[in-house]
DNA sequence: TGGGACCATATGGGCGTCAATGGGAAGCGA
DNA sequence: TCGCTTCCCATTGACGCCCATATGGTCCCA
């Protein structure tokens, strides 16, 4: 229906209760709705502290990758311990929550609350602090980038 | 209709009331009714302490730029935490408002009123003190500082 | 040319709906 | 039985939708 809202924009953050439970944001669940998307695969993010959540094709995605490469280089070796050794399937309940796990715990620093990240295609759960951070980070190293003229 | 009207062109301050809305100008409001805009785009300037507001066009530019990169690169990685973890869908209401979020509050400064600026193919919210004291130091020729090097 | 009707914009606020959150109770496996 | 998960329902606070008012400007007409 709408062209644009059927990607996954924009970040919120939000608490998690004393039984480790977090709500989707609305509009993430409205993604994941209008694709049809049932059960979640998880996985780790190669460059930042960062759980990535999304639908199968998340993972064909990586999978697809995995097979450009090399099959024997070292490249190929980590992302497929990463992807396919690393990765879990989640389910969300009646109500749009995930369950915090220790993987996600452990991984990335969460205690209290999660702040959720759309990455268009899929998105990600953060630390708060730490995803404040990476956002500096990254404009503030965005000068450094090769920037290509439109 | 009136070729001068299809673009975002001056400044307008305008008071946040108590439930954190603000009028977008008419002008501008005309601008989004006759590109036929109707989900708005933010995202952090990345300069000034700025909101840049536009259609799916201003996101899709960003985008492109990303599509140039490799896609499981450390470099498109952190341009999308950027443009899809930093930018936000919004909409008006049906009086032409917008709400004033604590996103927009925390990075550009506003408090109780927002200026309204005028980018040609989009339009940006500033605090007003902060966007007078951009202005007085554009007119001192210190405008080039920002541009980074090719 | 001055007064006033008229209009568009900006602003204020009521109210219903829904998302986020909390917690009880039932089901299930160890 | 005990701990954990799943299902269900209650609360509340934010946001969308609606209508009312203020304000300033323009246009018309006497």
């Amino acid at each position: 229906m709408f062209g644009v809202m059927n990607r996954f924009l924009s970040n919120a953050t939000n608490r998690i209760d004393s039984k480790g439970r977090v709500s989707v944001p609305a509009m993430f669940r409205a993604v994941l709705t209008q694709r049809n998307v049932q059960e979640l695969y998880c996985l780790q993010d190669l460059v930042f502290p960062a759980i990535s959540v999304g639908g199968p094709d998340l993972l064909e995605r990586y999978e697809r990758q995995i097979a450009q490469a090399d099959p024997f280089s070292p490249e190929a070796n980590m992302m497929s311990l990463l992807v396919h050794g690393g990765g879990v399937y989640m389910r969300l309940d009646a109500e749009g929550r995930l369950a915090v796990t220790d993987f996600i715990r452990d991984f990335t620093g969460i205690t209290t609350e999660v702040t959720f990240v759309g990455r268009s295609d899929h998105f990600q759960l953060w630390q708060p602090q730490a995803f404040h951070e990476a956002q500096v980070a990254a404009r503030e190293g965005r000068a450094r980038l090769p920037v290509r003229p439109a």
